[in-house]
DNA sequence: TACTTGACAAAACAAGTGTTCGGAAGCTAT
DNA sequence: ATAGCTTCCGAACACTTGTTTTGTCAAGTA
């Protein structure tokens, strides 16, 4: 079976289940599904929500009515108001980022990040790691803040990256420009002097997307 | 028939759905409801249902299997994960803050809050305020951000507040620190320097809980 | 070619689930 | 006490809904 992505009708059915536990709050049942998404059986829209199951889609709760839900994603993440990432690790200057390949999500504590943030059609790949101490202060976050990063080994110009540089065996937090021949890296904090260095001792580890600080 | 309020048994079967939907995500039929609560007939359970719908406290989906929803009650508020508080405005350094009394809170723009930065338990009187220009930079708030406010007009030494310096004729975001004398205002940027100002030249006008910000 | 597998179709089946109805028990006001 | 109302009971009923079975068909594969 393949594995990983769904069919044209899978994906039309997952949106369809989506939106409609969005519009009424209750599951659609298997001829819901079929009747508005014209197919010919129930056994097809069975067939159908068994290989979402298995891509871990949706959760089947067996036999009773109305029984699809959807796993990891709670009822207020159907209301397009926030979204939730893992909750990584911590993140300090003087080593690198956990590999998020290499961490079990399932069990991650889950951040809740509001739409305001960063909108839930774009959290796909984005996971939280916790700040400690103070050496990206000049990034404009503070011992205890909360990061959102995104997964990415290249970036644009301008762009707030999280920067391993191996000479100084060091993770920082700046604004990544690419110059003639080297690597400017720019602190948020304009009264900050940017670093410069070579492109090869460089590694961009993911991007900054956003920041969630607690003062409670 | 009274009016206005639940019986016993209305308030437990009320209480069970909520529950219900919380830690399952869909909504109990009334058998689930009748075998839980040990209620001796489905009769019984399907008239304090409409009970309950005429008391404006749910809506049955007529005919449909598991059809009870929640009105008003979003499914994310039910999730006790986030909070909601108004957007009142913006916050320059050149302009007192808003008066939270004097704006429409109804009508304001609502921001989602995560409980990981304020618990919704704490949010009673908080308000949001949009951070323009750059002016808070040493408090490590930037242009854009989001802040989080408490109205207070005394503060805590240590607590982040927002002061308004009545002859300078600006807000800033400091540190507060009362000392023999005098009020020492300490930027969170521990590189930048401390205001000192005398206690009558300064209006505090609220507490900095929190921060959003985003970079997508 | 023969075999396997994914995807679909049609229909029948079985279980889940809301509704209804006659009657009884308790309560309140006249 | 009588009437009227709310609440409850038990059972039967009918509709809703998930599941299973039996085939078909096309695409890949040894």
């Amino acid at each position: 079976m393949r594995r990983r992505e769904m069919s044209d009708r899978q994906a039309d059915i997952y949106e369809y289940i989506v939106n409609f536990i969005k519009a009424r709050g209750i599951s659609p049942s298997i001829r819901d599904i079929q009747h508005d998404l014209n197919i010919s059986s129930t056994s097809v829209v069975s067939y159908n929500l068994d290989v979402l199951e298995k891509l871990g889609k949706i959760v089947r709760n067996d036999k009773i009515s109305r029984g699809i839900s959807i796993p990891g994603l709670s009822p207020a993440l159907l209301s397009q108001e926030i979204g939730r990432v893992p909750l990584l690790g911590t993140i300090t200057a003087g080593s690198p980022l956990p590999d998020p390949e290499e961490i079990d999500h399932s069990r991650a504590e889950q951040i809740v990040v509001p739409a305001d943030v960063v909108p839930p059609t774009r959290l796909d790949g984005v996971y939280a790691l916790k700040v400690r101490g103070q050496s990206m202060i000049d990034a404009l976050i503070d011992d205890g803040d909360i990061v959102l990063l995104r997964r990415q080994e290249t970036a644009e110009n301008g762009q707030m990256v999280a920067a391993w540089l191996i000479d100084e065996n060091a993770v920082t937090l700046k604004k990544f420009y690419r110059e003639d021949g080297r690597i400017r890296l720019q602190p948020a904090n304009s009264t900050m002097q940017p670093i410069y260095t070579a492109p090869n001792n460089v590694r961009i580890q993911g991007r900054v997307i956003g920041v969630l600080r607690s003062l409670v």
